[in-house]
DNA sequence: AACATTAGTTACATCAATGTAACCTACTAA
DNA sequence: TTAGTAGGTTACATTGATGTAACTAATGTT
């Protein structure tokens, strides 16, 4: 049988522990799309996430070198995010994800609609 | 600005919640590999799950049609878990993901490093 | 002097995910 | 009759992730 991890250190579960988290791939993906993009229209592009949740996730997506961070020093401050070259080259990946997603969602939720109306 | 989401309903957060749980793409990942599995194989193969963690991930696997269920009425009870066709379709985007990691990986954890250093 | 601006931080509360341990069933073998 | 088996479930505790609201800095504008 095989077995394809060290139950001590996985670099896959890493990852994946960091892009799992609520919001970073949404973030990577509204970098892509978008290109450089200030704190605020991030916020806006996503909508619903808080301040808080922004700033750390782009912390830690930032401390893997996936996202960059240019900071002009002006008042009020200037922030510029963007993915790195590291960051885009996970994007397409990411899609690959998002489109499975799409292209089986439709029927997922049909398959949950049903099955809830017996429960 | 583009915006790829409505922020009512994603299909792409709500497929990624699911994945983005500690286990489930472990345990995809594992049937891929392995092929037909019974609960303890599985358990024994990814070596640090719980009980309950892999009966829970289990069901809304099976519940989202990505894994089946095959039940043997005998005694002590015997219950085989594969991919299924949808599942099995998942594969080659979160191997995608999981190159990527190997890959990558590597000179993340030497920055990680070079960082808490300075901490 | 008071207000707006941008990109945050802080303390705190809450909710969701995960872990632990005990229990269960129905049958077989010792 | 007691123990072992496989595949769970249940109640409960704990951890981790996320949310809320108030606060800040430094400057320009009213």
């Amino acid at each position: 049988m095989k077995n394809f991890h060290h139950v001590d250190y996985c670099p896959v579960r890493d990852i994946l522990s960091r892009l799992s988290s609520k919001w970073a791939m949404l973030i990577l993906i509204t970098l892509n799309a978008n290109g450089t993009m200030r704190f605020n229209d991030i916020q806006k592009s996503i909508g619903d996430i808080s301040q808080r949740m922004l700033a750390v996730t782009l912390r830690t997506l930032e401390y893997d070198g996936l996202v960059g961070r240019k900071v002009y020093p002006e008042v009020p401050p200037r922030v510029e995010y963007n993915l790195t070259e590291r960051g885009q080259g996970l994007i397409p990946y990411l899609e690959g994800l998002i489109g499975w997603a799409i292209t089986n969602m439709p029927q997922i939720l049909d398959e949950r609609a049903k099955k809830e109306m017996i429960v």
